[in-house]
DNA sequence: CAATACGCAACTCGACATCC
DNA sequence: GGATGTCGAGTTGCGTATTG
């Protein structure tokens, strides 16, 4: 005792032991000198910590009605499980508040069984998932907004609240990718893959049935890629890194592809298949006419994809494992070339063009909740966009999503 | 004696006030 | 409006007591 103290250069993110600890963190990744040296797991925060969140040393955070949430908003930090660490080992449950806990409740019950709603793939929403949100933090963000959003689209009474509490969880789930994706390992490539598929359909709900202009005024540039884009990148860098474990682990049945390499578009099981193919008279020869034919093959695909579920009678579908049309949005994005993503989010018309088109495809698999509505709200950003001058290219698309 | 626990000084940073 | 100062809540990690 006594004396002054050595000055020191504090850190602002500091692993999760060492803050437990209360030791100096050197930060150094993945492994800082501290856990390195006494042989411990080292994890950082899944989220970022703002400097007013409350110490994770307090136990006050089971709240609920500390902060009434129509008072939460993107910019006001919410206390709570921002800084839970991403090991279950090291979760102090005290971290969740009451409303938390009651979405992690309705996830498991209720929303894990709604996303793809089939029995041999409900077992991964359910089970794997939460397990996986136990080790990245983040995955549980992603869950809880989706079960808020899930729980707007069920409960037009609750819808406001949830929707911003959606929004606060959605936040963190991206701040926590954002951080690991830097640092992608066999440890944390699940999380990663499984965290962009969850992000990718709150992007989906949030412009679909449940977009609330109160909340969110640039729905347009969102739907146009503003978020999804360079989410396409990210789980492009996952995947490269990642593949071979992800395919070897619990995850693998979503990575798995079926028939779609040997799949052809077929005009006679697509009626609507002309509708399709005659767009390419908009680019006809002109520049990025490869690319936006390779897109529009891709789209295509994308149909034939989810026709052929459509028609399959249920005892295929279980031969399969389980109808797969939900996947085929997300075969046809990740899929399409990264020039046409950039054409896309430059805005050029046949680019616009092919995107309503895909949203008018979408409206084939609108039973599921995640998807309802997305179809007319990127045909309607598309014909605005594009302006009344395209209306005679965009009439079928509108035809569709008014059915 | 090394590892762990934790009191509390030092520090950070947002909010607000004041001045230019 | 921007720059600067002050305040105070919250966070970090030093230094020491305790434990095994």
């Amino acid at each position: 005792m006594g004396g002054t103290r050595r000055a020191h250069q504090k850190s602002r993110a500091g692993c999760i032991e060492c803050k437990r600890r209360r030791i100096k963190c050197g930060e150094e990744k993945p492994r800082c000198h501290q856990c390195k040296k006494y042989d411990k797991s080292c994890e950082y925060a899944g989220s970022t910590l703002g400097p007013s969140t409350p110490s994770t040393r307090s136990s006050v955070q089971l709240h609920p009605d500390t902060e009434p949430l129509s008072q939460r908003t993107s910019t006001t930090p919410v206390p709570s499980i921002s800084s839970v660490p991403s090991s279950s080992a090291h979760i102090p449950s005290s971290l969740f508040d009451a409303q938390d806990l009651s979405l992690f409740h309705h996830w498991c019950l209720t929303t894990s069984i709604s996303i793809v709603n089939t029995r041999n793939l409900d077992h991964l929403w359910q089970t794997t998932l939460p397990k996986i949100g136990f080790r990245h933090i983040y995955v549980m963000h992603s869950l809880l907004s989706l079960s808020a959003l899930h729980i707007a689209y069920l409960d037009p009474f609750e819808k406001h609240s949830n929707i911003l509490n959606a929004a606060q969880h959605h936040s963190k789930a991206l701040d926590g990718f954002r951080q690991d994706i830097d640092y992608i390992s066999p440890e944390n490539c699940d999380g990663l893959f499984v965290n962009a598929i969850l992000i990718f359909l709150y992007t989906f709900i949030t412009f679909g049935k449940l977009y609330d202009p109160a909340i969110d005024s640039k729905v347009g540039p969102r739907i146009l890629g503003a978020d999804w884009i360079p989410l396409m990148r990210g789980v492009g860098i996952v995947l490269q890194v990642g593949y071979e474990h992800i395919t070897a682990g619990p995850l693998n049945s979503l990575l798995s592809i079926g028939n779609w390499m040997e799949l052809c578009p077929d005009p006679e099981s697509d009626p609507d298949d002309k509708h399709i193919v005659r767009i390419r008279e908009v680019w006809n020869q002109g520049d990025n006419a490869a690319v936006y034919d390779e897109t529009l093959e891709l789209l295509r695909k994308c149909r034939a994809w989810i026709i052929q579920f459509e028609k399959m009678h249920v005892e295929d579908t279980s031969e399969w494992g389980h109808s797969r049309s939900w996947t085929g949005p997300f075969l046809w994005l990740f899929l399409a070339p990264q020039r046409y993503l950039e054409l896309l989010a430059q805005r050029q018309p046949s680019a616009l063009l092919i995107f309503a088109h895909f949203g008018a495809t979408l409206h084939a698999i609108r039973q599921y909740w995640w998807i309802d509505g997305c179809s007319k709200s990127i045909v309607d950003v598309v014909s605005e966009s594009l302006g009344p001058y395209w209306d005679h290219w965009m009439e079928w698309p509108k035809q569709v999503v008014e059915r």
